[in-house]
RNA sequence: GGAGGCAUAGUCUAAUGGUAGGACGGCGCCUUUACACGGCGCAAGCCUGGGUUCGAUUCCCUGUGCCUCCACCA
């Protein structure tokens, strides 16, 4: 073996064989049983940082460790290239805009550019060490996720679970398009709250007083002492005149402004759910470039017309008072337009009356951490509104959905046509209902998380050729705990109705890696740490070192000590495998000697331990035993057993090497190539696997547990414990020569054993002068 | 405003109903044939207040601080 690991050398060697080997792949021929992960697709947003790594490395640990334990697993992954950040992405780095190139051809352009950073992504995920097999890769915006989507909608409608309704909609004027409330972001603007007199002692404090002319009911809280005699009454609007009556809602704050407040159709979310509680009138004052329709400032745009109103009230003694305030308003991620809320036809898939269904099946899931399953059923308790699923959007996947130009009336796409984009294909039918022939394309495209939803069904290719059996329902969704809502929440949604079932047994939610100061990695704080350069420097197991080290579910800085902690246990495996190397047999008769008894029994019970904290994914719970057991193999075992090696007692060499390739199987999940090299080094030959990641788990065997060796090995170790620091108060080197220990006290076997480790010439029942903590045994050093 | 999580030495963290283990850093000793990328040792810590208990860092409540998600922003 070389004297010194290189990482870089190791891992180039190592990827080539495990990739040449097809190590990772899932075979779809075998009788195994299969163990499946739903893995994440990342968003193609040309980044990938620490947080990745950290969440990534925690499923890989899993997938490992169930390859050890037999199983065949499919581990696939995917890029998720359909959504917003990916068309930004692309337009931006082509100079282009989706629309202008046009739907098909810009796909095309996402996939090209897509591969570049498939490439780029692919080679640091292989660089960590992330054990999918790449064969199974999908897109989100491919063919088949296209298929798979688009099938999906048409599932949905012979379920009578979608639907088409007029409604309110967030809009963004400048982009002229629905947008979703992910799309969203905060924005701290300047503006003036206006007090408006509608009736003597009805006054109104409004920023929007531009919607005045769509008022159509006026709120107060039913507590308000002062203003609740109002409710019932009907109050004038100035200027406009409508006349609208007063409700008691318990939305309305008291406190703020008069403590009355208009409702006008539509300021806000609020005015949108009273419209919908109180079925009151709909008046639309607003077209879709944001421009006034009323004759009084048609035509203005929202801030002119705002202006104007202002003026206007004042001059006719309306306005009692106006204050400057500055407050958030939600604005177009995109354009940093503020959004307005106009009523448009959207289709929406209708589950609020299947609460306690997903709620049910939430119970199902096996949730790891335990308490991100309150995430799960808190979402869903507080759902108001049916998922709509339309986007105004140009790039994305369209739906298979044209309708009649006479009736109106919708005619979706044959499963045989799919995928297909209304605007290029005409139905090949004449409507159902008029007969017409006459058919116009809907222009709007999914919402992306209707096709993120669907990667079960994409990753077993339900509705595709060659659909792969036994990887559904998959084994595992692992993920971060951002998303619990969105991805976890729609997936069990659409998995359901499309299948009956819940889409996995076991989900696994991880936290977010961040900064070492615990500040989210984002480029606009420049604190991105990359991962390629610190694998570069320190070794990729040492960066899964780190990965390996929080509790699940917790988020973790990141630490750069913690990846030279890595370096170093990589290190010390290595300097352990040279020792085992030069001193390992064909001898396996069993030992009698205590210490080596007490090893055997001290690895059983580490076995055991961490599988059980692995069948739980607790796997930093997992790597913390395998750690310290490692740590104290090396400091202690170790150099019990030199003086057998070295002279002439019993050789241990047997035990040595069983103990170590026990451990190295079980740091194996984390530290993949290490373990592997010294595996191809020192096993391969005897066992006939190509790498470590195929071999077997370890097994535990109880027979080989002695409790009388555990108890006399604790006491050893408590002795030497007590020697060395009686050496070190005396300066003297750890390995220096001492004439005479004298033991007094319960303790037959191990002697020899102390006597080699600490160098005593002379070990011997006799009487003690001083008590070793712990132990009940009185000893006597002689110097 | 709602929900959830976290709070342990200078820093990062672990376990635990009977006063705490590790890592980095600090100090000191040891060039021992796997390893000085090492070994051994020392100093240094349980957010505030209340409750349950013989006893709480651990369980419960409250406050405070940090983080995440959701909602609001008339």
């Amino acid at each position: 073996m070389h004297d010194s690991y290189i990482s870089k050398e190791v891992e180039d060697k190592l990827r080539k064989l495990w990739t040449d080997e097809g190590i990772y792949k899932f075979d779809s021929e075998s009788k195994k049983q299969v163990y499946s992960i739903d893995t994440p697709p990342p968003t193609i947003s040309g980044l990938i940082h620490m947080g990745h790594v950290f969440s990534y490395s925690q499923a890989d640990f899993v997938a490992r460790y169930k390859r050890m334990r037999g199983f065949n697993v499919f581990y696939p992954f995917g890029f998720d290239n359909n959504g917003l950040p990916t068309e930004l992405l692309v337009e931006k780095n082509n100079n282009i805009t989706a629309e202008k190139v046009g739907r098909e051809k810009f796909i095309e352009l996402v996939e090209k550019e897509t591969k570049k950073y498939e490439d780029i992504y692919k080679d640091v995920w292989t660089h960590v060490g992330i054990s999918v097999d790449w064969s199974l890769l999908y897109s989100t915006i491919s063919k088949e996720a296209q298929i798979t989507s688009q099938r999906s909608f048409l599932e949905l409608s012979k379920l009578n679970r979608v639907y088409r309704k007029e409604t309110p909609t967030i809009w963004c004027p400048k982009c002229k398009t629905a947008v979703s409330q992910m799309e969203l972001k905060d924005k701290m603007v300047k503006s003036k709250f206006v007090d408006i007199r509608f009736k003597d002692d009805v006054i109104i404090a409004t920023t929007r007083p531009e919607l005045l002319p769509a008022v159509v009911a006026i709120f107060v809280n039913p507590n308000d002492e002062k203003n609740r005699k109002h409710v019932g009454k009907l109050v004038r609007v100035p200027i406009f005149g409508q006349e609208v009556k007063v409700f008691a809602d318990s939305r309305v704050d008291p406190k703020k402004g008069t403590g009355i407040v208009m409702c006008s159709t539509f300021g806000d979310l609020t005015d949108i759910e009273w419209y919908k509680a109180y079925d009151l009138d709909l008046k639309i004052e607003m077209d879709d470039k944001g421009r006034m329709l009323n004759e009084y400032f048609k035509g203005m745009s929202v801030k002119e017309a705002r202006e104007k109103i202002t003026e206007d009230l004042k001059e006719k003694g309306y306005v009692l008072g106006d204050k400057s305030i500055e407050h958030s308003v939600n604005s177009h991620e995109r354009c940093g337009t503020e959004v307005e809320f106009l009523v448009k036809k959207q289709w929406f898939v209708k589950y609020l009356d299947m609460k306690k269904d997903l709620i049910d099946l939430g119970n199902k899931l096996k949730w790891h951490p335990e308490y991100m399953h309150v995430r799960y059923d808190n979402w869903i308790n507080g759902l108001q509104w049916d998922w709509s699923i339309s986007r105004q959007r140009y790039y994305g996947i369209p739906f298979p959905v044209w309708y009649c130009k006479k009736c109106d009336e919708p005619v979706l796409a044959e499963e045989s046509e799919l995928p297909v984009n209304p605007m290029e294909t005409m139905p090949k039918k004449k409507c159902a209902k008029c007969g017409s022939a006459e058919f116009a394309p809907e222009y709007d495209i999914m919402d992306t998380w209707m096709t993120s939803s669907l990667t079960p069904l994409i990753n077993t290719r339900f509705w595709l050729d060659n659909p792969r059996k036994n990887v559904y329902p998959m084994s595992l969704r692992p993920q971060a705990h951002d998303i619990i809502s969105f991805w976890l929440f729609t997936t069990v949604v659409k998995c359901y109705l499309h299948t009956g079932k819940v889409p996995w047994s076991d989900v696994l939610i991880s936290g977010h890696g961040l900064d070492k100061h615990g500040k989210p990695m984002h480029k606009s704080l420049g604190n991105v740490v990359e991962p390629l350069p610190v694998i570069e420097k320190y070794g990729a197991d040492a960066l899964r070192h780190w990965a390996s080290l929080s509790r699940l579910g917790e988020d973790a800085s990141f630490q750069e000590k913690d990846v030279i902690s890595g370096a170093k246990l990589v290190n010390k495996l290595w300097n352990v495998a040279k020792f085992v190397s030069k001193n390992s047999s064909e001898n396996i008769k069993k030992s009698n000697n205590v210490v080596d008894r007490w090893m055997l029994s001290k690895t059983m019970e580490l076995i055991k331990n961490v599988t059980m904290e692995f069948e739980s994914y607790n796997s930093a719970g997992a790597k913390r035993l395998i750690d310290e057991f490692f740590w104290s193999f090396c400091d202690n075992y170790l150099e019990f057993i030199k003086y057998r090696i070295y002279g002439n007692g019993d050789k241990p060499d047997y035990i040595l090497s069983h103990v170590f390739f026990a451990i190295l199987k079980m740091m194996a999940p984390f530290l993949p190539y290490v373990t592997d090299e010294i595996y191809l080094e020192l096993y391969a030959k005897d066992e006939g696997k190509k790498s470590i990641h195929v071999t077997d788990w370890p097994k535990y065997e109880e027979n080989l547990i002695d409790g009388n060796s555990l108890e006399t090995g604790d006491k050893i170790l408590r002795i030497i414990s007590y020697i060395r620091q009686w050496k070190h108060a005396r300066k003297m080197a750890l390995n220096a020569e001492i004439q005479k220990l004298e033991i007094e006290g319960d303790l037959e076997d191990g002697m020899e054993d102390i006597a080699g480790a600490m160098k005593i010439k002379n070990v011997l029942k006799g009487i003690g002068e001083e008590e070793v903590p712990g132990t009940g045994i009185r000893i006597r050093i002689v110097a």
